[in-house]
DNA sequence: CACGTTATTGGTCATGCGACCAATACCTTA
DNA sequence: TAAGGTATTGGTCGCATGACCAATAACGTG
């Protein structure tokens, strides 16, 4: 009958606590942004006690960074599928970029660009997951070239790059309120896919 | 010879020191970062007190917003200028975005797109800027279509929002240390205008 | 030249932040 | 089962911020 409003301590082993409280760093970082990950959100959120999260990262910093790294590469298995047709993950990847499913994944981007300003740190942790888009994506394309689907005089990471570029210039808006309407901007990523991959028009919009 | 610690007390119009405060908070926007327009670092600049800025600014906000159209609007005489060539004019812009002169621009669109999640008013300050970016590129592609430069089958805002976005694209990266150089990067800007104008491959790019 | 307006000062207050630390209680292990 | 390691607590400290306010002094105006 006596609910004690101190809640039991309970323990648990290092590893886990982490990890839990990297996810925790991690929705926030989505759903609010980097800047509210603060010590005493996450420990909040835990039902923990904010000195506990500097127990584990004496440093916040890190923690954002390990929450930036581990957002970023949960929503990349749905970004870039890592099996399947060639041109059907091209298409997936085409039609998430544009979509509004990718609106809270571009949030973070922007932010973390933004931030990289006066992150070192940050800014390299960008990088790496930069890097590992690109090399996702070029595979994908070379798999695209083997399959037939994109001529051999196409220069995967040239064309990896211009693809990134867009999806990228697409994601500036992400914070946008305006529903600004317009095929060019729409359709940005797909038509940009296409005259980097030197598809027919169209191969590449929704439903093409 | 006393050389008194504390500065006289200068009294100015205050249209004037509104004008001052906006300028130099403009400043501190494109070297350091919007975040960093605070009460005490522009009254600081100013050899002023804290309180004065508060004055003339209740809101720092507002102050914030100031300062971000201040610069924008300064800036984009240099991005997009008003007279000359159409094709001239085209090639300026190009470079200039591809330029590292546009490194700190882009960091601030960067910046103030991210600060745009959390500040309702700013965002409709930064769509305000966007609109008069795009109105000013519609009448340049308008003028280059007059002049034979651009084919009459061009629709100039489609044009115009895929160059836009080409920008913005490439300015994602204006925080990135690491100088990454690919061909594909460094005249994504160029090739995309050549590609959305219907122009010959090179025209755009420097000394092309 | 006197007066009133207000630009400017100097100081305070509450808030939220990261960092730090000693005490405590849980778990493992010997 | 006793002991030791450490995960966890509860509390403090310094710092930076925006906002607010009364006192003061410069300027325009009668």
């Amino acid at each position: 009958m006596v609910s004690s409003p101190i809640a039991p301590r309970t323990r648990r082993r290092p590893e886990e606590r982490r990890a839990e409280i990297i996810a925790e760093a991690a929705s926030i970082a989505l759903g609010e942004g980097l800047e509210r990950i603060t010590v005493r959100a996450v420990a909040e959120r835990l039902g923990v006690r904010p000195g506990l999260i500097t127990h584990y990262f004496p440093a916040v910093e890190d923690l954002v960074i390990a929450a930036f790294v581990q957002a970023i590469a949960h929503e990349r298995e749905e970004l870039i599928p890592a099996e399947g047709d060639p041109m059907q993950r091209m298409a997936q990847l085409v039609s998430r970029a544009e979509g509004p499913e990718s609106r809270e994944l571009s949030r973070l981007w922007l932010n973390a660009r933004h931030l990289s300003r006066f992150r070192p740190a940050l800014a390299e942790a960008l990088e790496e997951q930069e890097a590992i888009d690109r090399d996702r994506l070029v595979e994908l394309i070379e798999a695209a070239i083997v399959a037939g689907d994109v001529t051999e005089g196409v220069d995967p990471l040239a064309a990896c790059i211009r693809i990134l570029i867009a999806v990228d210039g697409v994601g500036a808006y992400a914070n946008d309120p305006g529903a600004f309407e317009h095929d060019a901007y729409g359709h940005f990523v797909a038509d940009v896919a296409e005259w980097a991959l030197g598809l027919r028009a169209g191969a590449l919009r929704r439903g093409g």
